[in-house]
This record gives C-alpha cells, sequence and structure tokens, in this order.
DNA sequence: GTGAAAGCGCTAACAT
DNA sequence: ATGTTAGCGCTTTCAC
C-alpha cells in the first residue's frame, strides 16, 4: 500500500536532520538528545507516522507474524484455539495469519508454500484428515522454520506439539456413566487413523476395567467416516439388541449427532432411557446448552500453549542459533454435565 | 524469517550471471534467450527458491494483501465469509489478514492500525456490535485505504458494502408462514440498534399486509439483548395469552433458541402446536440440520462479493489512481423449508 | 550527539 | 540479450 504515507525521511527532511537520526530518536536510543528526541515524536505524532512493518521485516529478516494452519474455521473447536493463538500472539508483540487446510492434503502443502512464502517466523499447525505422508512437514522443518503442531499433531519426538488428554477425558466421561448407575454402556468410534480414536477407546476401556465392568465388543460401534447418518445407523442397530445399552458413549460430534436422532426416533428419552456422553468440538461448542453431558475441549488454551512454545522456540533460535528441545504439553479436558438427575432414577 | 532461504543472487552467482538477468528469466521475459530462462529456471527449481515477498512488497509499495475485520470469527456466518473471502482473494493471488474486533470498539481501532501498519492493500470490514462513531473509518478512508463494508456496513455513499436482503428474506419467510395456514405470527424483534432489525420487522409486515393479516403489536415483542434467556421469557409471555401466537418468526439465533426452549418446556410440539422460522447465522448454521425453518444468509458468497469488490477497487485505483465508484450489492436469502408438513395438518 | 553509507531482496529504467 | 544502478523504508555499523 502506497497512498499517503509518512516515512522517516519526511521527519528528517522536515526537522533538517538524518533519518538515522529520527529512527534512534524514535526507539528512545541513549545516544540522542532529549530535545532532538522531543521534536521528533512530536513531528512524527502530529503527522501520523507508522513505521514500514514491510520494511521493517526486510531490514531484521524477521516478519514478528505467525502462519496457522487448520483444517477448518467452520469447527467451534477450531475457532476458539485461533482466539487463545491471538491472545498469545498479539501481547507478544506477533501478528498472526490464518489459512485453512479444509481437510486437504493438498491445501496443506500450498499452505505450508504460502506462509513460507510470507517469511513468517514460525508456524503453528493442526493436520489434515488427509495427511498421513509427511515429507512436506520434514522439508519445511530442514529449512529451519519452527513449528508446533496442535490437536492433530505430527508424531515426531523433535517437534513440539499440543494435545488434549483424550485418553484421561474418555475415562472420566466413561466412569460418570458408571457412577450415574450406566452398565451397558456403548462406545461409537471415530475414524481409525486419528490417534484421538485409539486414545478415546483405551479411557472407555480403562473405565469399564477399573470398574470391573466386561468388556463388550459386540456394543463397540466403528464409525470410521465421521458422519451423522453412520452414527445413527450404528445406533438404531444398538437399540435393536436385545439386552441393550443404557448408555452411549460417542467419542466425536456427528457419531454423537447421529446416536441422539436415532435415538429421538425410536421414541426414547434421554437420559431417562439412554444416558448419551459426547466429546464436544465442532457442533456443540457452537451452542450455549449442548443438549447432552459433554467432554469440554480446551481450545482456547491450547492455542495459548501451543503460540507460547512457538515464541519461545523463535526467540531461542534467535538468540543463540541453538536448537530447541522439544515440548509436549497435555491439556486435560472438562466434564459439562447435563445427566445428573440420572442417578437417582437409576436407583 | 531469515533460516535458509535461496535468493535471485544465489541463482546469478552460481550461474556467473546478473541478479536482473535471473529476475527477468523467472518472469519469462521476452527479452531474456531460452537457453538462460532454461538454466535459471531449472537451478531455481533444483535449490527450491522461492520469491521473497516482503521485498517484493517494499519494492513495489502493494502488500498483495486483504485484510478482514470481523466481529467473531467463531459465529458460524462469519466463518463463510472469511471462507468465501479466501476463495475469490487466493484465485485472484491476493493473501488475506483476519482480526477480530470482538464486538469491541476498541479493537476494532486497533485493528485497523495494526492492519494498516502491516500496509495491506485494502480492508474488508464488518462493523463491531458496539460501533456508532466513525472517525476512526474516517480517517483510514482519507489515507486512501480502500474498504469495502460488509453484512454490519458503515452507511454512508462513499464506500461500497454488501449487505443481506434482509427485508426480502423476512417477507419470505412469513408469506411461507401464512400459506402453511398460519394467521397469528408472533415477531420476535433483536437489538434495535442494528439495521437489520428494522428491515426484518418491515419485512414481516409487508408479508401480513399483502395478505390481509392485521399487524398486531402485541405479538411483537422486543428482544434487545440478543440472549436466548430473553428469547425464552418473551415466548412464555406469549404462550400465555388467551389466543396465543400459531407461529413465531425469530429474527436471530438466540431469541429462536430461546423460543424453541420455552416451547419445549411448556410441552408443546414444533411446528405441529407452534410453527417457528429463524434467521440462521450463528448457531443453526453450524448444525447440519437446524431443527426449524430457517432463513439461510448467504455468508460465502457474501465475502465472495466483498473481496470481488474490494480487489477491483484496488486495481482500479493503482492503475488510473481515480477514485472507484461506490457500489452496493444486496444479497438474496434462502429458505430452508422444514416444517411442510404444516400445510396439510392444519387444513 | 549526529550523519553517511551500506544493505535486507527484488525490480525497472537505463545503459551497452 | 544482458549488466549496472538506483531505490522501496528502515536500521546499524562506522565515522566524526
Amino acid at each position: 500500500m502506497k497512498y499517503n504515507q509518512v516515512t522517516i525521511k519526511d521527519i528528517a527532511r522536515e526537522l533538517g536532520i538524518s533519518p538515522s537520526t529520527v529512527s534512534r530518536a524514535l526507539k528512545d536510543h541513549p545516544d540522542i538528545s532529549p530535545e532532538t528526541k522531543k521534536a521528533v515524536n512530536e513531528l512524527a505524532e502530529k503527522l501520523n507516522y507508522t513505521p514500514n512493518i514491510v520494511a521493517l521485516s526486510l531490514r531484521q529478516s524477521k516478519t514478528n507474524t505467525l502462519g496457522v494452519i487448520i483444517p477448518e474455521i467452520v469447527h467451534f473447536f477450531f475457532s476458539t484455539v485461533i482466539s487463545g493463538i491471538e491472545d498469545v500472539a498479539y501481547s507478544a508483540g506477533y501478528n498472526v495469519i490464518i489459512t485453512q487446510s479444509n481437510e486437504s492434503l493438498l491445501r496443506e502443502k500450498t499452505d505450508i508454500k504460502a506462509l513460507f512464502n510470507s517469511r513468517v517466523d514460525g508456524m503453528l499447525i493442526s493436520l489434515s484428515r488427509e495427511t498421513s505422508t509427511f515429507e512436506h512437514i520434514d522439508a519445511t522443518l530442514a529449512k529451519g522454520v519452527p513449528m508446533v503442531f496442535f490437536d492433530r499433531v505430527y508424531d515426531t519426538p523433535t517437534s513440539s506439539k499440543v494435545v488434549v488428554d483424550d485418553l484421561s477425558g474418555a475415562k472420566e466421561a466413561t466412569l460418570h456413566l458408571i457412577e450415574q448407575g450406566c452398565t451397558r454402556i456403548a462406545h461409537l468410534e471415530g475414524p481409525p487413523n486419528l490417534g484421538i480414536t485409539k486414545q478415546r477407546l483405551e479411557g472407555y476401556i480403562e473405565a469399564l476395567n477399573e470398574s470391573n465392568i466386561p468388556v463388550n465388543k459386540d456394543i463397540i460401534m466403528s464409525c470410521p467416516l465421521g458422519t451423522i447418518e453412520e452414527g445413527k445407523s450404528a445406533t438404531e442397530a444398538l437399540l435393536k439388541m436385545d439386552n441393550r445399552p443404557d448408555a452411549i458413549f460417542a467419542t466425536n460430534d456427528p457419531a454423537a449427532m447421529g446416536a441422539m436422532q436415532a435415538i429421538k426416533e425410536a421414541g426414547l428419552k434421554i437420559p431417562q432411557d439412554i444416558a448419551v456422553v459426547g466429546f464436544s468440538n465442532w457442533f456443540f461448542g457452537a451452542l450455549l446448552e449442548p443438549p447432552l453431558t459433554s467432554v469440554d475441549q480446551p481450545g482456547f488454551e491450547m492455542g495459548q500453549e501451543a503460540a507460547k512454545l512457538l515464541i519461545r522456540q523463535i526467540e531461542v533460535k534467535s538468540k543463540d542459533n541453538s536448537e530447541p528441545v522439544p515440548e509436549t504439553k497435555l491439556l486435560k479436558t472438562r466434564l459439562i454435565i447435563r445427566d445428573s438427575s440420572l442417578k437417582k432414577g437409576k436407583k
């Protein structure tokens, strides 16, 4: 943008001093006399001078900008992550550029290229659903670009990541159902290639084991596609069973949505006839009052932590030029309970 | 970002030619011999050369970046607008920087400053809920920054804007209810300082007038705060009336959510006992299946149109240096019907 | 305490 | 067909 921008030269000319003096005066350099400083600052104020960040970035080979790649901005969870990132970035003097991969590996690759071209100081990445090869990431890491992964992480020991403690969250949710008197708890499983799917199943199993409830594989249903329809038909199958489950633990939103639809259409009531617990990341978070008990994912906190780690990496690297030690942050979930009446009902 | 970046100089040195020749070869300049071009392009490919956008921006006084200010990214509507903006921007060779005002005037002001400092080529703005003074906008416009407003617009004849045709949308929704056999249609009104509130009421009244249904002020309820509770208590009042409404037109999401809750708690059914139509921008859009008939807001299209207008402005200005003619785009809503069974029921 | 000069990476006159 | 030079706005040695 050219337009009417005031530069350091303009101030220098008007004051009859050199651009370097103006530059120093503006940064409160100790060498500059108080009078000069005063004159410069006043004129800068008057002319509405704002430094040209583009020139600054070129000069310092540092853009003070973080690049972010998320699968989709429309997901409530990811938009809260963004707010967390911005919160930390802004107060540390960094700007943020957000790109969406739209769950596509191809887009993820071009996003990384675009961010690299923009010379961002580092990248915060949550992998697309399609990403199962990592050359594009490795190549960019090899160029020395600091990266921190969040939520859908690249599982390599050399980079930092921030993830939700899915195992504990799933365990807590399952224990809650057990505490409410449920004993036949079905599990709706997510896409098998995602790490979270495994974690959530494990938490579920741990809870059952600790409570001496046998794990019944017949009521662990696979929902690999992540669609509502899938969750619905899985639930319909569950409801048709002779000894139907008294609770459903849906490990992702579409599965939970589908489960609720199926239950409603069967004329049953939640949670009286069958309790439902869901993980909330896309849909439910957007509703001020999720319709069922849910495991809340700390998106804002995740954004904050990821940004903190990245900024630390960037600043360590620019100082010492040493490789930063990768860190992993595990964030706790929070159970939002809406079926606490169930306990009494069951007894 | 410094790190291992390859520059034009590196290519020039390695090939024993000058940087300008390399630059020209890369842009397929007609003066350069085919052999040189080939050599340069091959080496560039091999070294993984990517142009430094920061240097380019400084050189051309053009960043090829659009700045966007939205009230909140978590709103489904605004996140679809962003996707629309990106769609058009990327294919025209522009990057996009998104900022959130969080519905705060102060944040809006600092966002504008930050975007100006980043020397974006133009700005796309949807005003915060707090914005009722416009000096910050005027000052930036005066500096020659192209601006296009969308959804929550600055109503001045000198700048371009893209808005939803709320009047027609509201009218269509109300006519739909009338067509379904409803005659006592309540209206839940939004915050009075927003233009959309007036538009939606007007559309509602037009529909009633055209259908020879008298406008009954007793069932036009004000919901100035935009909270769910408010919509709920307004609806509770409506349901208590002797001759209670057979339909509710909720002009915003929280009001619609509140209405639905109140109806459910009163043991009534939607749409059999009482039909509900809502405007969908925040919540419902996030659900793949909104629970009621709703007026869909074309967010993606709005983003596209706004970006198109802005880019045209930028490019006209940089060529002719003439002031662009402001344009206003009115976008049609779309009625998503889920209560079509009602008609028969009523007859 | 201040100025002159160089350079970040790139491009576009202006040479040759 | 290619090289030289200057400059976008800013900072930072190195002079004085």
